[in-house]
DNA sequence: CTATTTATGCTCACATTGAGCATAAAGGAG
DNA sequence: CTCCTTTATGCTCAATGTGAGCATAAATAG
């Protein structure tokens, strides 16, 4: 039994969380078909044409957006039935494959693709400036009534643990890697536009919180499908990396100060790192060399241009910046 | 172009590294049917009737095997075209989802499916009673001549680099999770089987190695197609992530002693261990709690049964066990 | 010149880690 | 029963790593 899985047609989709970082914010690629939703760039895979999926991936983006791919990395493979709970007629079965890639900030010119900031998809991801208000008022508040309409008391229970041990409260900390689970606790709270979306074109009535006045406005720009769970996996995966392997030089240019290093880690993060601390850290892990240039247009005393010493790969089995300790 | 991606049908694949422990060994579940090679068992996607990918495949290794999969966790796809180089046919596309399981060990009577010792696969791979001879020896010097073989001499010192910070030469540390690293080095230079294997396929020579006498004794039990590649994707996954999951109580019985523990740590990791600075450990953790009642067959004083705390996972973010250093 | 801003060097308390000593409690050999 | 071997468990100590902040240097703006 099952054995022949040809009866319905399948359709492999190559999706790509494409990052840059420009003006201390990290951006995402995302395209806007009329009058359908902001989405990310997406290809199917040719079967016949496309030799791996990451070159097929690379060529796509190449056509569609005129965007070269630097660094590339398989997130996760999608592939629920009823990924887009809008479209239930019995069609050929969508499996995705995600991908996150960086790329230095680069001038794009395609149309149906733009540049636009990733916190606007969670703004209560960046707590550079501290943690933001909505996050421990609004959520909080709302996330409270969620856990109180559970329905059974260890249930209930089960929720105010999750809530605390990813949003940082009741004592935890937070963990800046934890973007999907955070985000997946809105979704369930029906928080996010999606979940709405999605309780609606499931035939059943979206979860009601009385907190939210409307069930316009909810937390953060929504994207089609899964796409915002896509995100959330490759900021998290982004966040997770950065400590243990050298992918930020791929953002940044050839020459960088220590200072311009450390804000790109920051913007990535969302979280504020202690100065002094982070240079020690980067100098005594080899990661970068000293060029003997200046930078001058710091706003103070100049500071000197380094240089990503791709050696380190060849001497240090996991060579990451590390994360020392944020200050609030 | 390329929108119309239907031309070649494509069929999913779902694929299994199922771990379990027993007896101070990793053991991995094989399928093998006659004349044909040994694989990792593996089923298709039944577009229509599976609802999720995961439910696919714990649905055919329960009708399969008779194992009920207890933690499983998504590692990779697999997509390149070619990835069976025997099969030449024009036939349809294969995209492989490959997966890592743990189960408690249990009997199980399938046909055409066995446990295996892990380290069958990667006989280098276990250093618990220290570096394996074949380590230093054979393999090693196998590699330096593969490394002479470079087309250039800065090829020839990548090649060099690549060697030592993956199996631990000259100063480098060993890393017990790059086992993919090696796997494909080792492939690379022609040192397994499948590597000649699919040489011959594609109708190049083998690489060819004056170190190994016959092309037939090369390192470790091969797999059909590239199992062996995706088996090694699950242990060096496994190997990272009990370090920040507590993933290795899947492996466990219910109580357990701390040396229990210990010993599946080492299993899976293939590295000795501190004795008195994993208990500290694990302690210090939260990561277990005392039973009160005592195991008796310690082979000298009895040891206290410890359960796992599954309350650790709503009060640490990330808990895991740590490895506190090996001594060799 | 002075205040402000950023860069950079250095210290110090504290936590974590690697390694080992010492003692306790079982079983087996004589 | 005593001694020896084996495993369990508690504790110490040095080395290293981390978080936080002081102090000074070198630029610019007013």
């Amino acid at each position: 039994m099952g054995m022949d899985a040809s009866d319905t047609s399948i359709v492999v989709g190559l999706n790509a969380a494409i990052v840059a970082v420009s003006d201390e914010m990290p951006l995402i690629l995302t395209t806007q078909a009329q009058d359908k939703q902001e989405a990310l760039p997406f290809g199917p895979l040719d079967p016949q044409g496309d030799r791996t999926l990451e070159l097929g991936l690379r060529g796509w983006v190449r056509e569609q957006t005129g965007v070269e791919l630097g660094y590339v990395e398989q997130l996760y493979t999608f592939g629920d039935r009823n990924r887009d709970p809008s479209q239930t007629t019995g069609g050929s079965r969508v499996i995705s494959v995600a991908y996150l890639a960086l790329v230095r900030q680069s001038k794009l010119q395609a149309p149906q693709a733009q540049w636009r900031n990733c916190y606007e998809f969670f703004p209560w991801e960046d707590l550079r400036e501290g943690r933001p208000a909505l996050l421990d008022e609004t959520t909080r508040s709302c996330l409270e009534e969620w856990s109180r309409q559970a329905p059974s008391p260890s249930k209930r229970q089960q929720r105010r643990d999750r809530m605390a041990i990813n949003f940082g409260w009741r004592g935890s900390a937070w963990d800046s890697d934890r973007v999907l689970d955070r985000y997946e606790l809105l979704y369930e709270a029906g928080l996010v536009q999606e979940a709405v979306r999605d309780a609606k074109a499931r035939g059943r009535k979206a979860p009601s919180l009385s907190c939210i006045p409307s069930g316009e406005a909810l937390l953060g720009r929504p994207l089609a499908l899964d796409h915002r769970r896509i995100l959330a996996t490759a900021l998290g995966r982004l966040r997770g990396k950065i400590k243990y392997r050298p992918v930020v030089f791929e953002l940044l240019p050839d020459t960088f100060t220590l200072f311009q290093l450390q804000r790109v880690v920051e913007a990535l993060s969302g979280v504020r790192l202690h100065k002094q601390n982070f240079r020690r850290l980067v100098a005594k892990g080899g990661l970068v060399e000293r060029t003997g240039q200046m930078e001058q247009q710091t706003g103070g005393r100049p500071a000197e241009l380094f240089r990503f010493r791709r050696e380190v790969l060849r001497e240090r089995p996991a060579p990451g910046v590390g994360l020392p300790g944020l200050r609030v």
